[in-house]
DNA sequence: TTTT
DNA sequence: TTTT
């Protein structure tokens, strides 16, 4: 019924970009993401897997590369498949409906195909907005 | 950059359902959303001004009536505007995103216009989906 | 850094309850969450474990039973494991933070051992809570 | 039953920080957060309020100055007062219970009170946290 | 398999 | 009253 997940972390390789039969844009990448915790206890990190589609899939391959710093916001997707021994498993990704990008791509690196380009810059597709000085109350 | 907000009250009246000019649907209503606290403390609750536009708006209005449960998504708003002396105000209210409703209509009740109506029968609107089967990785 | 995770949805059996062997009490159970969707296509699920500690692991075993609608608030945690063939694994599963009750036990049913038990008259364990007429500002 | 809000936006102004009768540190700073549109729109902004209690306090006074960027995850509270005319007024915060440093300091500028401070070197107070090694299942 |  |  509600199925939120907000995580922030930096990705641990370059998204890969693949295209569906259909034609649809899908990115993958791994989001490590550092449990707070006190400062003796030796640091841990989940590596969170996100899939991320169309326009979005595209803006992230484009722009943002390992290490970049970035917030995304999902849902998480529990998946049933057979490994190729025939037993059932279950895989755990975030789908992500929006990816912010909170650090600046390093310049000539990877991830920063151009001069100027941050998340600013970007197309965020369409998006239904609202006047409130419309609100007939 | 990021404003996310979810919460679960009920409702304190019903929707106020209007239309701007152009002729999209809001709805407004309030919602109580009790804090949680130690047994022994007197309860407080903070009541939480909703904004809902479209198709959900007209949901809202058609199925909700004042107790109802439900769960907000959304993001916090913060309005200013001049008051009839003329002094500057702000008003904060949550533009809710997805309505889920969390219990059932009371029978005949008010904001149940009929049986066998729930969250479920509803017409959510256009919502993209995608098969994870069709993921080419 | 930031790792939040929301859900509402259903038991899907029993929580389980378990103590580590220094006594701390510890309760699995798994969450059906429905996908919102379009009318027409068939209805998805996913099926999250979730891990409560201490306090609320003996609140939801003592008063949540299948079929319990509930609110988790918690963060998302990847384990890697080998199993028994040696193979390294992953698992997810949300450990919550919070978990709330939203309907009522049913009489005498599974997770209902006594009249009158609600998610109101739980011990919530402690709470720092901040009296807001006391900010001096 | 949940009040949940998570924010990224950047500071208008240093923190202002009290002190209760009691002794509590309370800081109050005010969050730019803005609205994600279409690129021809004008750039729209929510200015949130952000209240801040005991150690975090005081790490967001000692550490963080104007325009710095930060994730704040809280509950959205709604005060009512009486205003200098005896009118019931709303005010409208939101009460953090972590602020996450998504920014370093600027070298010497105000907010950064020595070289090498960020939010890793901070003392997050007491969290308690548990070793999943330890899970009985 | 992993990021700062 | 406002941030990049």
């Amino acid at each position: 019924m509600l199925n939120k997940v907000i995580l922030i972390g930096r990705l641990t390789r370059e998204p890969e970009l693949r295209y569906t039969p259909s034609g649809t844009a899908v990115a993958k990448f791994t989001l490590a993401v550092d449990r707070r915790q006190a400062r003796d206890r030796e640091r841990e990190t989940d590596f969170i897997d996100i899939v991320v589609w169309q326009k979005q899939a595209e803006n992230c391959a484009n722009y943002l590369g390992k290490g970049r710093l970035v917030a995304v916001e999902g849902r998480l997707q529990i998946r049933s498949y057979d490994d190729s021994q025939g037993v059932r498993r279950k895989a755990a990704e975030v789908v992500a409906e929006n990816v912010r990008f909170l650090d600046r791509a390093k310049e000539g690196g990877p991830g920063a195909p151009g001069a100027g380009h941050t998340a600013e810059g970007l197309d965020y597709g369409s998006e239904i907005s609202f006047n409130e000085d419309d609100i007939p109350f």
